[in-house]
DNA sequence: CGTCTGAGAATTAATTCTCAGACGGTGCATTAAT
């Protein structure tokens, strides 16, 4: 597989005397421990960095390569490893597999298993039996926790799929931005956040949320070339259903199929179940038992197809999975890539088409408008302040009747808006000189900025689904990764056959002018002045940072407004845009 | 934002229509009732 490295850090790193043994002792200890032979490039690159005691972020398309990085530094390091990891389910696989490998041990605490298993992992803990210690961030708001985590003198904190601290920590699991707070509580080791996925603004909030310090950058393999991408438009959901029920027919299995809803899950798996397929649905809304029975009939080969929710996907490590469909658009492309990237990862070819009706975004822009009510946020303002003194969220959410949930997410809020502190202890309290009416003003304008991110993000879903470039330029332009297409593994650079006329010859494949309209417009003289990663600022929308070219139009993160697309005839006619100096952010 | 559902109306007796209201995804931890 091919694969790319980025270093943004110092390059000096490399050279400084301790390098090259640290690298001979990381391999030996992955081939005498684990019995890899080999690590990728990556993979030792975020070791290094990690056994040098800085902090870093690695983003790396497969689950086995990420759980490395960790799993080998921690042995060159003194003590116990920390990985916070999202699901219970995911902390059993990883300890099974550590088991399975003959590494050292790993234990987890969770509500999940008998008092008698928690006791005996702090007892691990305590004696330094225990290589890794598994928790979700949920456990880390508790005081006991933080205090034998602590007492355990951690010298490793991991962050296992990091890129929930920004899809989650805003309102579903709140606790992921408190993560920090619980970093610097139990001694502050260096920090290593691990995701599959992250795109520029995600690395961003990852780092500011986790509290990292000038943390080295890894960047590994996040082009997919074995994954064809496809998008197929439908004016009527009758015919998107039946396109979506014969392409999974049809595909070689096994594969997924993504539905928006639970209901379309089971519609789904029950039509496809009535064509022979051996098909089951997947979703939260299922029993455990019947959940982990189809997960595990998926990884032993035993299941055709899974159509499931969202819920399906952490955690499934499975190599020959050779279609995931989207029976519905996803509210980003930053939760399609992470989909549809768990197709085709032994390398071999595969596809990953997207049913595209555009009613279907209803639901996405439901989702993504949804945003605390400042009532609540009030309240809860009110009662850190009447606590006149450092309070728990707690006694805050008893107080005010509300649940730990919305009382963390209200909090968080008002912390991000400089009305709450929280202190070493973990509890917070009200920055003097701002009113509870002040504080909800401020904390619900934060929540509108990152409403209006959240929608451009579905815009650009949709602007994805709906373009006429090549689709891997225009998804990795989106990860911040120029490519030049064609990719010759999308349908607009390699139409299908079906629908591509004999003579039609893809552009710039030959020399000979058969003037077919398909040749690339002259570069227009401005695009040099934006390439990607360009500081801007527009006379409207404030900063910004130049994400991906294409044609005439640029596509701008801003801080406060999300993505724009602009073109580029129109921002220098109008001179709406200026580049600005980087040290101005 | 879009779709489904159920109540009630209208209307060629058992369907058809309309409209208001509900609902839609992701998991941890904790607690109460068996």
């Amino acid at each position: 597989m091919p694969e790319q490295q980025k270093e943004p850090e110092d390059p000096r790193q490399r050279d400084r005397g301790a390098g090259a043994p640290t690298a001979a002792r990381l391999e030996r200890t992955a081939a005498e421990v684990f019995g890899w032979q080999e690590l990728r490039p990556g993979q030792l690159t975020a070791m290094e960095a990690v056994v040098a005691g800085r902090d870093t972020l690695a983003v790396m398309p497969t689950g086995a390569g990420k759980s490395a990085v960790y799993q080998v530094a921690a042995l060159c390091l003194p003590g116990p490893t920390v990985v916070v990891s999202p699901l219970i389910a995911l902390q059993r696989d990883q300890i099974a597999g550590l088991l399975d490998r003959g590494g050292p041990d790993g234990v987890a605490v969770n509500s999940a298993q008998p008092a008698g298993e928690t006791a005996a992992a702090w007892d691990a803990v305590r004696h330094g039996d225990a290589e890794y210690l598994f928790l979700s961030p949920e456990q880390l708001t508790k005081d006991e926790v933080v205090e034998r985590v602590a007492r355990a003198a951690p010298s490793l904190f991991v962050v296992d799929e990091a890129q929930c601290v920004a899809a989650w920590g805003h309102d579903f699991r709140p606790d992921y931005l408190r993560l920090g707070g619980a970093i610097e509580r139990v001694g502050r080791p260096p920090v290593l956040a691990l995701t599959a996925t992250a795109a520029p603004p995600v690395r961003e909030e990852i780092v500011r949320r986790l509290g990292m310090d000038d943390p080295a950058l890894v960047v590994a393999g996040f082009d997919r070339p074995n994954i064809t991408l496809e998008v197929e438009r439908f004016p009527d959901d009758a015919a998107k259903r039946r396109a979506v029920v014969e392409r999974a027919a049809a595909e070689p299995k096994p594969g997924i199929v993504y539905t928006a809803t639970r209901r379309d899950a089971e519609e789904y798996a029950a039509e496809l179940a009535a064509l022979g397929l051996s098909a089951a649905a997947y979703h939260a809304g299922l029993r455990v038992g019947e959940r982990s029975r189809v997960h595990d009939a998926f990884l032993a080969g035993e299941a055709d197809v899974v159509v499931a929710t969202s819920a399906f996907g952490m955690g499934i490590d499975k190599e020959d999975v050779r279609f995931v469909l989207h029976a519905s658009v996803p509210g980003s492309p930053d939760a399609y890539y992470q989909e549809i990237g768990r197709a085709g990862r032994d390398g071999r070819p595969a596809v990953a088409v997207l049913h595209y009706r555009p009613q279907d975004s209803g639901l996405q822009h439901l989702f993504a408008a949804r945003t605390p009510d400042e009532e609540t946020i009030g309240e809860v303002a009110e009662h850190i302040r009447d606590a006149d003194g450092p309070v728990a969220l707690d006694d805050v959410g008893e107080r005010a009747d509300l649940s730990r949930r919305r009382v963390t997410a209200a909090a968080n809020l008002l912390e991000e808006a400089g009305a709450v502190r929280t202190d070493t202890a973990g509890e917070v309290r009200a920055v003097p000189g701002v009113t509870p009416g002040d504080a909800a003003a401020r904390a619900a304008e934060a929540a509108e900025a990152r409403r209006r991110l959240e929608r451009s993000r579905l815009e650009m879903m949709l602007a994805y689904a709906e373009t006429t470039g090549c689709r891997r330029r225009f998804l990795l332009g989106y990860f911040g990764e120029p490519y030049d297409p064609p990719c010759g593994a999308c349908d607009v650079c390699e139409p299908a056959p079906s629908d591509a006329p004999a003579t039609s010859v893809t552009a710039g494949a030959t020399g000979a002018g058969s003037g077919d309209g398909q040749d690339d417009p002259p570069a227009h003289p401005s695009a040099a002045a934006y390439p990607a990663g360009t500081a801007v600022r527009h006379s409207e929308w404030g900063d910004g940072t130049v994400m991906s070219e294409e044609g005439d139009r640029i596509t701008v993160l801003f801080d406060t407004m999300g993505y724009r697309t602009l073109s580029l005839t129109a921002v220098t006619d109008n001179g709406l845009l200026t580049a600005r100096p980087e040290s101005s952010r």
